[in-house]
DNA sequence: ACCTGAACACCGTTCAAGT
DNA sequence: ACCTGAACACCGTTCAAGT
């Protein structure tokens, strides 16, 4: 087996084992088999090798890419990878366990490097994703180009709220509140140009 | 000077000058001209030192009741009053362990009538909140008058999401990008009217 | 082209020792 | 009670040297 795949792996098992495995140079080497040099002459850094991980753990998870569905206007392929998001949490029942293992994991225990760095990396990988359907509506033209790290905090920080919504009590129907949050979310998002290089706030 | 307060503006002088300092134990501790040892009697741990820093900053940040103060245009403050919202939840530790018993008092627990009833006061009483902050706005122009419901809940589930990130670990500064999400979300509203009577989406 | 492992420059935290 | 600075156990990255 090639050195690459060998250190995927192993870093793979330690993320299996714990979500908030440490993954350092050292660490991941020892369980490959493979020197530190070695590790870094396939991931140059180690951000690198997190980022091949979790793209991988992702792509497997779920597939399918409705933004390129070019039958559908923007704002209804953009809504339709939020919603992408938000499926496989569930509702509910399923919702409210999945928040368990969230809390437990990421939010219960003290932060520690283990754990910051283990949820970093997949906020990251969060981050790419959003990012990429923003660049493929930019390459269209349905948003102007730009920095749009902006536009992909904001998208995040609604489906972390309509995420907990899920897993907390609801009142009415939780899925027509949920699409007109996203549609006020997408609006405001195909409506905005892309912040100027620099500055402090306020588009 | 007492040491804590020059360790305090130390790390406070490297911050303004770089929002993405390092503030490493001896970056501060030489800034502040005090030892690594006596920075850790002060602040216990790295983490301690961060926080003491936040809530310093929030707190000369926040002043009281914003929405009808004048002097500000509305969008400032509804800003604050969203502000307002997050400050009592705290950052890191603080947040944590406020998120914890958010967890375990809606979310663990079966969903019972008593478990719904309960959250749903505390939802509506947040919606009586933010729906008064709209009226007023309304009144004085600065929002076209009508129904905010939508507009109402999708302040808050940006709310929730903000809340959520504050329990999550954090990778840079969490004030800048709260700060810029928050303008997104208030000037998504101000520049929407509100919906007609009825319909699925789209203003 | 791939791999090694020592070396470098950093971390945060601990702790005996001073005042 | 406060402060010092060395020491410890870790980082990620670099790089001459090997195959």
């Amino acid at each position: 087996m090639e050195t690459r795949e060998k250190i995927l792996r192993a870093a793979a098992e330690m993320l299996a084992e714990d979500m908030a495995a440490k993954l350092s140079v050292r660490a991941v080497a020892a369980r490959a088999g493979v020197s530190t040099g070695s590790l870094r002459f396939h991931f140059p850094t180690q951000r690198a090798l997190q980022d091949s991980l979790l793209a991988r753990i992702y792509a497997h998870l779920l597939p399918g890419d409705p933004i390129r569905d070019r039958t559908l206007p923007p704002r209804e392929r953009l809504l339709n990878c939020l919603r992408q998001v938000l499926a496989p949490l569930g509702t509910n029942e399923d919702a409210r366990t999945a928040w368990g293992t969230m809390y437990r994991t990421f939010i219960e225990p003290e932060p520690t490097e283990a754990v910051r760095t283990a949820y970093l990396g997949h906020e990251r990988e969060a981050e790419r994703r959003v990012e990429h359907w923003l660049t493929v509506l930019e390459e269209e033209g349905a948003l102007p180009p730009g920095d749009h790290t902006r536009n992909v905090r904001f998208l995040l920080t609604v489906l972390n709220g309509l995420s907990v919504e899920r897993a907390l009590p609801t009142g009415g129907s939780v899925l027509v509140a949920e699409t007109e949050t996203l549609n006020a979310a997408v609006d405001h998002v195909l409506s905005t140009r892309p912040a100027p290089p620099a500055g402090p706030a306020r588009p």
